[in-house]
DNA sequence: TTGTACGCGTTATCAT
DNA sequence: ATGATAACGCGTACAA
């Protein structure tokens, strides 16, 4: 019998030191019903005197799983990435759940490769997928076949409720876009996001629902593409704003490039918002830091960080989670009434 | 005997159907010098045919220790968080070490208490801390009492060369005043972060240091403190700008109090960099994004984190890890001579 | 209600 | 150079 030498004590110890037998203190740890309740309270007097914690790398090999949850992420924007952290905290906090994150490269060939390596090498509990990789049905895929359970957030629904946390973009765009019909805009310009980005469809085809909605024609002039960059959104802007007629609104499928179109206005001699009105999507950082500040979209991330993560450790609480999560308009000062 | 079973494949499979003994795996594994070339190949080919992974909750519990370093931060600004996580990947890539991260808040008066359980209940192998919460120093003998190594990430030295990767601000921020009196300003505007950061107090001293070096003296008409955030920023240029002689440049000891100025000019019909230069502090992501872009100094970040990684999980590469880091200046549009 | 004996997958000790 | 056996700390059958 050894005593507690030099580390942490462990069950044992608090075993040997309460007279019972290990099992009994296991017992105590999980909560088992059917316990003395004298026996329980000695057993925790003893816990609490040795600070007794149990080691969880012990735990998961008697269990066979860990309780590592992880974050697979390609750096949408730091923001997010760091809203979504809080959120998956928010859902961990005083459980025995520890949050590992993960940036992988979506451009990289051999990202696939990376992701396998990693869930094998760590056998977490379970996933988090954030876009624009978590629209990659072959890495849902992979976790499944790896026997990871997996939740994704994206920007619509990709899977099926227990896997899947979704904002409604095309609406929440449709909603923002209906936001400058009501103020008399009717030559609304826009600006897509790269090809290939769901997000970036579905913003699109919510600007379309609600040009539809309000009996306004589709003009391609007053349409532009850019990759959710700066640099991006200033062409773009340049591009609607040398129309022959030129709109008198935008709405920039994100920050970023909207912060790129006041750019391109103010180069142009335009006044934001007397002259045009912009509405960005994400709500970053820099829509609240630009001047004028950006009336933009957002998503309630934390709330939804905080539902998947749930979903994930507690089955019996999944079902009650939301699944799908509507986007808020944030109004600040860079729109006007026609 | 069990076969591989449902599971992934154990070191027990190996060991049987290479037929040899646990232990040799185990070396094969360790690349333990002492091995016979052809059991090691014939083992190697065995794990390559079963896809063998070693488990490493089962190898934490026989080493007493796992592979997770954790990062404990109170969330600066989103921008650096995320590149300290990229660089803490760069340096663990291709090892077997994970990061988990550990949000904290650093106003809570039990932030001591909720690291402490983190770090009992998850027994990392180190964390990294990172400003403000890194000059904290109960935080890092919290840390040296529980046997958890760890490095600070800061603003100055705070710890011995092994505990620290330190930028040098005071000496960035006298460069970078020093670069507006190359360039012909004499009166120079100062806008200090909060009381209580390190960093805060480290700004200011190189604000003096440049002052003094160019014969220039301080005046506290031109001198205010914010918290770091945009809109003390606003109140901060207001103050400068309304001075009896206001300062033709102004140093801002971060981006968003930049910002806040930058603001503050344009409400009061001043032109930047025409009638006013701003120089920030971080680079964050707005610096590039507001307009004009903002002239700013840069921490290699990704570049501290990876040598504070390092250090933390190779003590044999820990010494010939910098402790001290250079920041840039970063130059953009936001200055022009006096 | 509580205890005994064993398993989880790996490394360490000490032979051989 | 290799193997048998005992840890590591905890959970679970199965008994008692």
């Amino acid at each position: 019998m050894k005593k507690a030498r030099d580390g942490k004590p462990t069950i044992n110890d608090v075993a040997r030191i309460a007279g019972v037998s290990k099992k009994t203190v296991s017992r105590v740890i999980n909560r088992s019903p059917l316990l003395n309740e004298a026996t329980r309270e000695k057993v925790e007097a003893v816990i609490a005197e040795l600070g007794y914690v149990p080691n969880p790398q012990a735990r998961a090999l008697a269990l066979r799983r860990n309780f590592l949850i992880g974050l697979i992420h390609d750096n949408p924007n730091a923001q997010m990435v760091l809203g979504v952290q809080e959120g998956i905290l928010s859902a961990i906090r005083d459980t025995e759940f520890a949050l590992v994150v993960r940036p992988v490269n979506r451009r990289s060939l051999d990202m696939l490769d990376d992701v396998r390596a990693f869930l094998e090498q760590q056998r977490l509990f379970g996933v988090m997928l954030l876009p624009p990789i978590s629209e990659n049905d072959a890495l849902a895929e992979l976790c499944e076949d790896l026997g990871v359970t997996y939740v994704r957030m994206g920007s619509v629904r990709l899977d099926e409720d227990e896997h899947m946390v979704a904002s409604n973009d095309r609406e929440a765009v449709a909603n923002a876009v209906g936001y400058l019909v009501e103020r008399g805009h009717r030559r609304i310009g826009f600006v897509a996001g790269p090809e290939g980005f769901r997000s970036a469809a579905e913003r699109a085809l919510g600007y379309r629902d609600a040009l539809e909605q309000a009996g306004l024609a589709l003009d391609p002039a007053i349409m532009a593409e850019g990759s959710y960059t700066f640099e991006t959104g200033i062409a773009a802007g340049e591009k609607l704003l040398s129309a022959s007629t030129p709109p008198s609104a935008i709405f920039a499928s994100n920050d970023e490039m909207a912060a790129g179109v006041l750019h391109a206005a103010r180069t142009q001699g335009l006044s934001v918002p007397e002259d045009l009105s912009i509405v960005g999507f994400d709500d970053t950082a820099i829509a609240a830091h630009i001047w004028p500040p950006l009336t933009t979209v957002r998503w309630p991330i934390q709330a939804m960080a905080k539902a998947a993560a749930i979903k994930l450790i507690d089955p019996a609480q999944a079902r009650k989670q939301p699944s799908h999560f509507l986007s808020d308009l944030i109004e600040r000062a860079s729109v006007r009434p026609a």
